[in-house]
DNA sequence: ACCCGAACCTGAACTCAGTACAGAGTTTTA
DNA sequence: TAAAACTCTGTACTGAGTTCAGGTTCGGGT
């Protein structure tokens, strides 16, 4: 909904010293997250409604979804600390580098950022089908960012190489996800990524099998 | 919804000879889907409700959703008979060539059968944002198969190089539908894919810019 | 300290997607 | 031609997401 505007209000700032209001608010939007992670995964995604989780966070159903944009999101959005951090890390990031280099250094500095979240996100998958199948991409907080970090280091003409590049480092991203187990150890998970990276970048074309 | 189950019913089988069930079932569902596109066109997807469409179309939204399984995949399913020459090529692969190359073909093959769809589809996508985020892949309909299939031909121990090149694959071709004008001739666009599909073979690390 | 505007929260009412189900109608099969 | 199997339809329901008109709370002046 709502055309393809980035953010309809900019939610929760983050800014360097909070005022009250913000502070509110981002406990606000921590309470609503972590009620909503605590009852999901006890009762899994469908069985629990937003109305439940605004009642158990003791906020009005029209707040969840002014913080919110939906029921996914609450599982998938960034903290909005973290995307801050994320955002600092674009902003850091150097230019010269070729750019599937630079974007596997972005992918895995990002996995790092999600070490906390990771684990009990990919069990909710395993627990939810239905969590996979609608928002099928982990990246979809952090897409649009990357995307914006790639269209801007990219000469005319090449916008197809980039978006294919870009496209390429999610599904690798996706893929490790996909296969990791979160019971193994969050390294592991590292190097997953890091080995779905390196294959992809390294040609899938001529490889085992 | 429905867990993970492949398909509630098995609706419009299209087997060789059709019964008069089985023609009125395959007729009532091209009656949808091109309604369904009709008025898509016109309106913009979010300006069509499903009860439009049922009615437009002669049935009732009951109705609707035993043939769709949800207003999105009016848009991106597979008519049963391109769905049943997709399974013929798959069953057709050959399983000797490896895997990226099968794969490459495969998706070429699959892109050919869309021809007359694609354009149109892309279209929507275009006018219908909503459209693009909901279903940010048009490898729903085919997908599953085609998974299956990999995992079919994919040794033990190997799961985690199928499912990136599978991944892969999809954004590859996903890259070429993004980058295709609809205006432009359909070679074009199968031009695209093959880039994509050549380039991420190939290996995006070492490349131009 | 006070006030005013802006930002925030809320309940209520609404639209629409998706599901469940029971009954009526149609096709198939025997 | 009658029973069995399948399909369609209306109805009624749940729950996501939106809109809006108040009421409340915060922040920045003065």
């Amino acid at each position: 909904m709502t055309g393809s505007g980035r953010e309809k209000t900019p939610y929760c700032p983050v800014g360097r010293v909070l005022g009250l209001r913000e502070r509110k608010k981002l406990e606000a939007w921590r309470t609503i997250r972590s009620t909503a992670l605590r009852l999901i995964s006890e009762r899994g995604f469908d069985a629990v409604s937003v109305e439940d989780i605004a009642a158990e966070a003791g906020v009005s159903r029209t707040t969840f979804f002014s913080y919110f944009r939906s029921k996914e999101a609450v599982v998938y959005d960034l903290d909005p600390q973290e995307l801050q951090q994320w955002r600092e890390l674009l902003a850091d990031a150097p230019g010269d580098e070729p750019l599937w280099e630079a974007l596997t250094g972005l992918v895995l500095s990002l996995a790092e950022l999600l070490a906390d979240r990771l684990p009990l996100q990919k069990r909710l998958f395993q627990q939810s089908p239905e969590l996979c199948d609608s928002s099928r991409d982990v990246c979809d907080s952090f897409g649009p960012d990357l995307r914006e970090w790639v269209a801007r280091r990219t000469p005319d003409g090449d916008e197809l190489h980039a978006a294919l590049v870009l496209n390429t480092a999610f599904a690798a991203f996706n893929t490790a996800i996909e296969a990791w187990d979160p019971d193994d150890s969050f390294d592991h998970f590292l190097d997953l990524a890091r080995d779905c990276l390196r294959l992809a970048g390294g040609g899938l074309a001529r490889s085992v099998s």
